[in-house]
DNA sequence: AAGATAGGGAACAGGATGTTCGGGACCAAA
DNA sequence: TTTGGTCCCGAACATCCTGTTCCCTATCTT
């Protein structure tokens, strides 16, 4: 029985971790290659396989840190800060405020250069949240519910790239009302668009 | 000077095409390789680089029709069937019922088998419409054009991805109705979400 | 019919992937 | 300190994909 894990491990697995995000930055996700990452964190080819099945998974394993973060902050967000059908979409200024801390992290991830794995990810992990959310109000039938939650994650994307990429220097409290204001109101009332009396 | 293509270099392209689209529909876009593409269509590997650059090459080619179609139908839409600010977003519906008739091939790019080369073309395609819409609209300065720009696109393909792996029995009018209340209104009236009176 | 043009296929070199195998560092027990 | 065990690490290998080169041959023109 192991309860912790060996530190050469350990090791190992930030070498390849901070590898990977220096890589990525550099030269895209996609353009990465195994062979690149092992020879930036200096580590032999087996080893790398040891620790991971593959590139994907090690992008992946950089997740589950995002995951408890953002758990930790809806938790102490939620029951005091925003009270429920006032304030909705609870996870939004976390996961801003979170981006805003590791801004090149999720610049290398989001961007043009960041994979379809990483945001696939980011999205799974999003879809948890909205769909928490999205269960405890009452819904019309218009909208299905799924298609909705798929909405509000797309646009949460949107967006997050939109303000890496564009506008970097924007407060995470003004891209979070941008974001929310888009989502509950749409553009119509702020571009004059009128949708059809049917 | 040359003005009609070869017949044997417009067989061998179609063949090319062909093949990816069933290999894309049979193990996704990442997962098909070259080699697979031209063992499928039977023709040789420097037959393939003569035509193409590579398997992004091969797949950009097929928008090319897209593009066209698009705008067709865009312009015998758009001076009739809906006058300009009480019908906007002229593209999407369009764009659905392009769709409906395509839907094996937009299925087997859109979904979660094909890859972000095809989405990303897509998006540029759309974006080109969606910004000459935008352009002619007087906007206030809550929501960046860019953003609004983005945000719309994001949505449509949200909803078409939507719509052709949930509830393909849909007609195309029934989801552009939803995509339209989608980016137009928001999803606050049909949650009973709320947005904080700032 | 015969030369010119251009598409098509075999083969090659370079590089990435994922696995195997043995050496050796770290840890616990005596 | 020694000894044995565990498991991390790296060199090397077989396999596959990629992109290019070279030559053959089908098609077109005169």
């Amino acid at each position: 029985m192991k309860k912790a894990i060996d530190r050469r491990a350990a090791r190992t697995r930030r070498a390849l971790h901070d590898a990977m995000i220096s890589l990525i930055l550099r030269k895209g996700y996609e353009a990465t290659t195994i062979q690149d990452i092992i020879d930036e964190a200096d580590v032999g080819r087996s080893t790398f396989y040891a620790h991971y099945t593959g590139k994907e998974d090690l992008l992946r394993g950089g997740f589950e840190r995002l995951r408890t973060d953002l758990t930790e902050a809806r938790d102490s967000y939620s029951p005091r800060r925003r009270a429920r059908r006032s304030e909705p979409l609870v996870f939004s200024l976390a996961m801003f405020q979170h981006a805003d801390g590791y801004k090149d992290v999720y610049r290398a991830l989001v961007g043009r250069r960041g994979g379809a794995v990483a945001v696939s990810e980011i999205r799974r992990v999003l879809s948890e949240f909205v769909r928490q959310e999205l269960s405890t109000v009452e819904r019309n039938g218009a909208i299905p519910r799924e298609l909705a939650l798929q909405f509000i994650v797309s646009a949460f994307l949107t967006v997050l790239t939109w303000w890496l990429e564009r506008k970097p220097e924007l407060a995470p409290t003004a891209v979070d009302e941008m974001f929310r204001r888009l989502v509950i109101k749409g553009i119509g009332s702020s571009t004059g668009l009128r949708v059809r009396s049917t």
